[in-house]
DNA sequence: GTCTATAGGATGATAGAC
DNA sequence: GTCTATCATCCTATAGAC
């Protein structure tokens, strides 16, 4: 895990307290998002955003409040991308098409909806489930309430998120040349995007 | 986390090596559903199970060999439930109903489906990933070869299968009677089930 | 704002008795 | 087969300098 985002500047360097905290939050997602809550060390955030681990922790208070702010801050950006997406004057295609869109492209941001996934399999956890259970309903109630999905659209666009969400985590990507299944699979959940799939697989290959 | 299954004997009762390896099975299965790979120690499994840690340890080797004989077992379970599914004779009924069925069922083996989906967020680790990747494109292949379905059937089985995961780790029952929305998610997403799921649920409340 | 040094607590694994 | 005792490692968080 290398750094993040823009370049990592030299060590000590200052920056004004929003920029660094958003980059420290993007180097969070990335790490989270391929390690989980548990697996994702303070230490390997630091090296990812090119500061120290002490400062990490410093800047967020503990790694559990690191971890709601990154389940913040993705929540954020999706609902924010949906918005977008259903305001775009494109009559040609449904709503839900357009949202669609606009959460493959969530995918660009690394670790993103990794991050999110992780927190919803800790509904054990006492906070970490709490802020889990209250993102996911955010996300369910924008698509019946602003969105305008009925129940079974609803129902369905998540379902096809989850399954989008856990075909990444597992990196069934890695094996479309060369697994028949796999690419079935593939192609028949991103119809459209599998080269934006691919992609990422491969900037991320180390 | 109190003991799993048959109750705990006293601390040093021998036991048939296949019983007592089956005991700790279900108990790990339990604790990693509940608190994932890495959080997952095997000192709570041990407890669990009513065994001592070390011999947790010693038992398989190591955690990770812990972890993938879950899945491996895990797995096993789910392709017999499937294959029981498909051939008992009920005319009535479609394949991908009945699979659909006996998917559902898993939830009462307490962590089952939790600790498969902990493993396909972790495609990133060289062990597991790779173990996670093969266990999905087993399932995959079940559903296409053996059930008879086609790639459309198959992927929604797999995007509703992922929802339920979802929905279940999340712990989105535990609001079902005080959120609107998670009600009418989980009506949604299992119209028959939802009896089942809430006394899952209550049976774990601690 | 940011770092170095380090305390303090858990955790996976090993050794060896019974 | 199973336990007790213990080691070595890792990791979050704190203290304090610059």
């Amino acid at each position: 895990m290398s750094s993040v985002d823009t370049p990592t500047p030299e060590p000590g360097t200052r920056m004004r307290s929003g920029d660094r905290r958003e980059q420290l939050l993007a180097a969070a997602t990335a790490v989270f998002g391929e390690r989980g809550y548990v697996g994702a060390t303070t230490d390997a955030i630091a090296r990812a955003a090119g500061v120290s681990q002490p400062y990490v922790v410093r800047t967020f208070g503990t790694k559990e409040a690191l971890f709601l702010a990154v389940l913040g801050r993705a929540l954020d950006r999706m609902l924010v991308a949906f918005r977008t997406a259903l305001a775009a004057d494109d009559p040609a295609t449904s709503a839900t098409a357009r949202i669609s869109a606009a959460y493959v492209e969530l995918l660009s941001d690394r670790g993103l909806l990794l991050s999110l996934m992780h927190a919803f399999v800790l509904g054990s956890d006492p906070v970490i489930g709490a802020a889990a259970r209250e993102g996911f309903l955010c996300v369910a109630r924008f698509l019946r309430e602003e969105a305008g999905l009925d129940p079974e659209e609803a129902r369905a666009f998540l379902a096809y998120g989850m399954l989008l969400n856990t075909l990444v985590g597992v990196r069934m990507a890695d094996l479309y040349e060369t697994d028949a299944a796999a690419r079935e699979l593939l192609d028949a959940a991103m119809p459209t995007k599998i080269d934006l799939l691919l992609r990422i697989r491969d900037a991320e290959k180390r």
